[in-house]
DNA sequence: TGTCTGTTTCGACAAACGTCGAGACAGCGT
DNA sequence: ACGCTGTCTCGACGTTTGTCGAAACAGACA
């Protein structure tokens, strides 16, 4: 099921210190996978199962794409490291990848000193 | 400068129900505008300026790469709503639009709940 | 063993992307 | 008015991406 590594760089706030090259080159490509409506809602198919984990056969009739477009997203999001799968019997389950998601929020997140305020109005 | 409009959709995290097309369709482009490493990098520095706003002139000579490919992805980041441009006589100025960023960090919040645990280690 | 269903891989194609060089536009200083 | 410098637009290029249909692979069941 040739899971990829995930990324291991670390933590500190795009707004607090200039993110260095060999940072930005691994974690590039995980936001790269989620910029694709498909894949972002996937992933939030899979983050939000009940049961952590959720059968492709329960992803593929959720959308208007055929089977293999969905694996190749699936496998997109798997080698960004977001999501792994496990064969069970006849049917493939992923889960979501809890760690690297809180890394790429992190690295997102904008210390509350810088106003210009109000989210969500 | 021609900015363009900054997504409108809000703000439950991914792992907590499934986000709808039309919200997928309009969040996606941001990330897809942070999954390049140059990107990435010129977001960074101009989120991390310590006025909160940066020179081109500044951004250009970081990088191996010619004016019109940075202004290229700058425009990027500013038609996918990330950050604001503005000249002021020979220079122009970009600084980060913080709001957006906070609703891409709150999508990617993993509900603590949700173990499995260790970031950063 | 054979066949059926679920999932992935392969090959193809059009569209989008990252990069460049050449040229255009905007202000500043003479 | 002219030229100089900083930035952006345009056109071109090779590469990557999203999608499909056809075919391969994996497990269940008769």
């Amino acid at each position: 099921m040739s899971n990829q590594a995930a990324p291991t760089v670390c933590c500190p706030s795009l707004t607090e210190r200039r993110v260095p090259a060999e940072a930005a080159a691994v974690l590039a490509p995980a936001f790269k996978a989620l910029g694709d409506p498909v894949r972002l809602q996937l992933l939030s198919m899979i983050a939000s199962a009940e049961s952590g984990e959720i059968c492709v056969c329960d992803l593929t009739p959720a959308f208007d794409l055929t089977g293999p477009t969905i694996s190749h997203h699936l496998r997109t999001l798997r080698e960004a490291g977001l999501v792994d799968a496990e064969r069970r019997g006849t049917w493939v389950y992923y889960r979501a990848r809890p760690a690297i998601l809180r890394q790429l929020a992190a690295l997102l997140t904008v210390t509350p000193a810088e106003a210009d305020g109000r989210d969500c109005s």
